[in-house]
DNA sequence: TATGAATGAGATTTCATTCAT
DNA sequence: AATGAATGAAATCTCATTCAT
């Protein structure tokens, strides 16, 4: 079961999610089909147990994130929160990679992905809202920046570079921190 | 051919890229098997037929963006082509949705997208590197933003929800146009 | 497709009804499992399939079935009656075959046969309540003759016996007709 | 051993004969596959193991229906007798029904239940020929009112009511007797 | 041009049975 | 005696594609 749950990392990660079939993750694990409908009933069940790990471990991270204030502190908070979030983004990234496909086609794929997404969006917009008064909508803004983010480092992970760097880092916090508090 | 078509971009829309099954298509345009790969190979050739207008007209206006400028105007500009861009984009909406789920399992499906992208990236660049020295990478930054501008027009366009509104072009007029020039 | 439906009989009634493979039909029908699907939804479909027109033959039969009266005459008319059941049931033995085996184990084969049982039963239950008072049950005795016919008629299909034999019909004819009317 | 089969009897009766599998009876009767293959070769095995303790004891029964003659006497000794079958038959009503079912399919399942059934047709025979003459065939008839008890009681089993009742075992009692002494 | 019945390769799934512990 | 993970043969079912008309 530990040998089928390895063989499926490496084969959604390699043929990406709908091209999988089980008959690949059985070879691989080298096991037989008996074997594998008898810990899952099925391509998608072996999935949402791969995904569960990294949703949780970045559902978590992204309640984390506590409020920032305007000063350069708040911006260096930030990017150093980034920086934790980028390395789980990255240590996930054979399953976040299958992942985001599986999610594109499948509307239930994609719930734990937006609970992440729901509570950075909220964090970001608590700030707008208790900062210097901006012209910008909170909520707009606010998903407007999680999209940057979210979007950069997808980028990063599809084209297969590792890890996401410093410069794309700093570049999402000082954007981000500007969006949240415009005059600093 | 023509009922093929509309059948496709109907098919495609409601059942998603993967889940659509050849026989749909031809059951929804009222014909036969025999007259769909008369005219298409597979399935993937119609969907290419049918992006193919979609991702022109859309790479026409990616290269259609002039230099931008500092001044309030200079915002203004990006907001009122982002209005086009997005007004495009709700029309393609039903094949660019589908379209998005084939290019994120597909890397040959991504390629007219990434032509896009890249017009679009190299553009911003052009203006960071033309405008007032900042300490973010012109590249990385550019990418940023339209990775954001991206992201954020899919959500819109996920979740149904129509048209792209004036508040989603505005915030994101305004965080570009603070991303390419810090002071403004 | 009709290949398909007499290869279907002759399978069903060769090997039984859980035995049978879909595979089986196929091989029988010379075609390909593509057909079998194109046609059918599986095993259980094409088995229905068979056995409607048997059922609604023999539904038909049941109900036509008219008032007897006590005498002689009476049992003639039952025991032409009872003649007449037995070609149409005999004509279709090897679906019927199949089906009491596929009726005992699935509750919902059996309805279309209880149709047939119940018409019969309401039958002799008439004729009983409206003769000579007797100190037998109506109900229960119509339903102890209907079973000693359908049992009886059975033990010929199943030990391939054919056809339902004059003797057969005679007494069935006489033990109603006596249960019926006591006295006669 | 003993968990397995009460196990066993309890599967078989919900879910009939062909729809139990090896698995369920290991799961109910709380052990392992191993274990079941230790005590019988297959899930024909145990079954038969299952009808034996039904079969002989009815059997048995069968057996010991001595004479009638043709007085009342007569038929209260087969209702009193009908009575005591009833009441086996009810006993094994779980195992009987699962029986029935395999029986239907499989024609050495059948043999114990066809040695019962030859047992009474050929005491009922016995009568009809020492009795007074009657126009009916001794054979056929007696195969008839066999056909009669049997089916009626297999319809309450079937149902699943409980028990067989007084009405049912007087009506079967006088319809046999009248059709063994037309004149009685 | 147009048809649609037929195909068959390949995917999924089930379950009786074994065997190392 | 007892276990239960593992097996694999065999069954079911799907769907892109072809081809005779």
């Amino acid at each position: 079961m530990g040998r089928l749950l390895s063989a499926a990392i490496e084969v959604f990660d390699q043929r990406g999610y709908h091209a999988t079939r089980v008959d690949d993750i059985v070879k691989v694990a080298n096991t037989s089909h008996g074997t594998f409908y008898l810990y899952f009933t099925n391509k998608e069940d072996i999935f949402r147990a791969l995904i569960s790990d990294a949703t949780s471990e970045m559902s978590r991270l992204a309640e984390s994130l506590g409020p920032l204030g305007p000063e350069p502190s708040g911006r260096d908070e930030l990017r150093s929160w980034l920086g934790e979030f980028a390395t789980s983004y990255q240590r996930f990234a054979p399953v976040i990679r299958a992942w985001t496909e599986a999610a594109t086609s499948d509307a239930s794929m994609r719930s734990s992905g937006e609970d992440i997404t729901r509570a950075f969006v909220k964090m970001f917009e608590r700030q707008i809202r208790c900062g210097t008064p901006t012209d910008l909508d909170p909520r707009t803004a606010s998903m407007a920046l999680v999209a940057m983010i979210e979007r950069s480092f997808y980028y990063t992970l599809r084209n297969r570079e590792d890890p996401i760097n410093a410069s794309v880092l700093n570049t999402l916090a000082t954007i981000c921190h500007r969006g949240l508090y415009p005059g600093s």
